[in-house]
DNA sequence: CGCGGCTTTGATGTTCATCAAGTAAAGTGG
DNA sequence: CCACTTTACTTGATGAACATCAAAGCCGCG
């Protein structure tokens, strides 16, 4: 396998050269070039800037998703009214999730936190690929299977957590999984972060306030830097 | 394809004769013969008493599960040391979600509510079916993602109502999903309504009371019958 | 410049978990 | 089969956690 890899890459299209892409790489692992070429070449690229709708809840499925760059935001509107943030993809997430498989509309609302390029593909090319290789279906549902429970987890860790425990858990994963540094800016209003992780607006500022006053971290605006990252992590144990 | 599902059944062995299983359809509308018949051959059902426990949280995946006959708890121990049951499964349900495709290890513990039948096949024997075949890959990919979601969309619903809201919302799912009648025995304890809900065992006891003094439902014990169904979808509704 | 959305803090009340204590039901071993 | 133990169920009282309401300052944007 190691030297078809080698093969197709040497063969590969200029527009679907990203080194690092996952979602490439399964292509030119498990297709056959002749397909390969056909998908880079339907292959769409878009950019979204900050604040940008990708692709609204509701919208008749018809494309792939891929995030190339930047950080987009899924959220749903509840049955009752509310706006939840089901999570935050990053890039080399396939952010349809899987429902893709198996509705007729999109079940989240995409939105760019910051620049986002997004690459686009017809999805009955991707179920083409699916049936006929399948390699790249196992690829794709082992990724796309990851995100999906990984979504459940968080859910089960913020339900059985106070809001400061929420709270702590949101600035470590920020901090550790997305900006992997001790100072980041936030991506998202205080109204959002209530969203993500189901409270109120006003208790997210009340316990990032309580937070700064016992020095565990410092707060200008949407920047915020880690002190103490062990007393943020004995909140997020403990609470 | 018709014609091959006919001569597929005509030829089928015996311990694949459940009609209107799900897994035994998808293989035979796009499996070949051989595969199926080995597929069949190596199949094993396993029969479990109310209360035993199917495979615990943390063991080595190598079996994929179908559910026959029966209800299936999936539940977790969370970080903070406390059960949380993720979903009742039911018959036909692939009850490891997709978690088998990604882990090592069996993410939940399942354990029989009822008397329960199993159908067990080895993990690699499907992975090898659905590398072979496309339409059975994603077959699998469709009735596994839609469990997946439908988890996902539980934990939203919940997470946006009150405790009222909450036991209305389960009261209504046994109901109608799982019992389709306005009566019916719970099949979990008090204890385990909370744990699936994420509330405390007293609140649901206290709730389920008030709703009886409502004259919304009858309580005998583990029986419940729902006397004002209107009420309690309004108390879903604005709860 | 002013309007609307975001942010912040305080006061208040509701919802819910926790603690306590007692009854009923269901196993368990002699 | 009965004493014994444990587990499930139930109700009440109390306090903590959290949502809601209110009011004011702060931008950014048209």
């Amino acid at each position: 396998m190691p030297e078809s890899i080698a093969h197709s890459i040497s063969k590969m299209k200029s527009d679907c050269q990203c080194e690092n892409c996952v979602l490439r790489n399964l292509i030119f692992a498990h297709v056959p070039e002749t397909d390969a070429d056909v998908l880079c070449e339907v292959k769409k690229e878009k950019k979204f800037k900050k604040g940008e709708i990708i692709i609204e809840q509701g919208a008749p499925i018809s494309d792939f998703f891929y995030i190339k760059s930047g950080l987009v935001k899924l959220s749903k509107v509840s049955d009752q009214k509310r706006n939840y943030i089901i999570t935050i993809a990053k890039p080399h997430d396939y952010i349809n999730l899987l429902t893709i498989f198996h509705e007729k509309e999109y079940a989240y609302t995409m939105t760019a936190l910051e620049y986002t390029e997004i690459c686009i593909f017809p999805l009955n090319l991707i179920i083409d690929l699916t049936l006929k290789h399948g390699n790249f279906a196992l690829g794709i549902i082992k990724k796309a299977s990851k995100t999906s429970d990984a979504i459940i987890d968080k859910f089960i860790k913020h339900n059985s957590r106070n809001l400061r425990g929420r709270i702590a858990m949101t600035l470590l994963d920020f901090s550790l999984s997305i900006y992997k540094s001790h100072i980041f800016e936030l991506p998202i209003s205080r109204k959002e972060i209530a969203e993500l992780i189901g409270m109120t607006t006003e208790n997210v500022i009340r316990i990032l306030s309580e937070f700064r006053k016992e020095d565990i971290i410092k707060i200008n605006g949407k920047e915020i830097e880690i002190i103490d990252f062990d007393r943020l992590k004995m909140i997020f144990d403990h609470g």
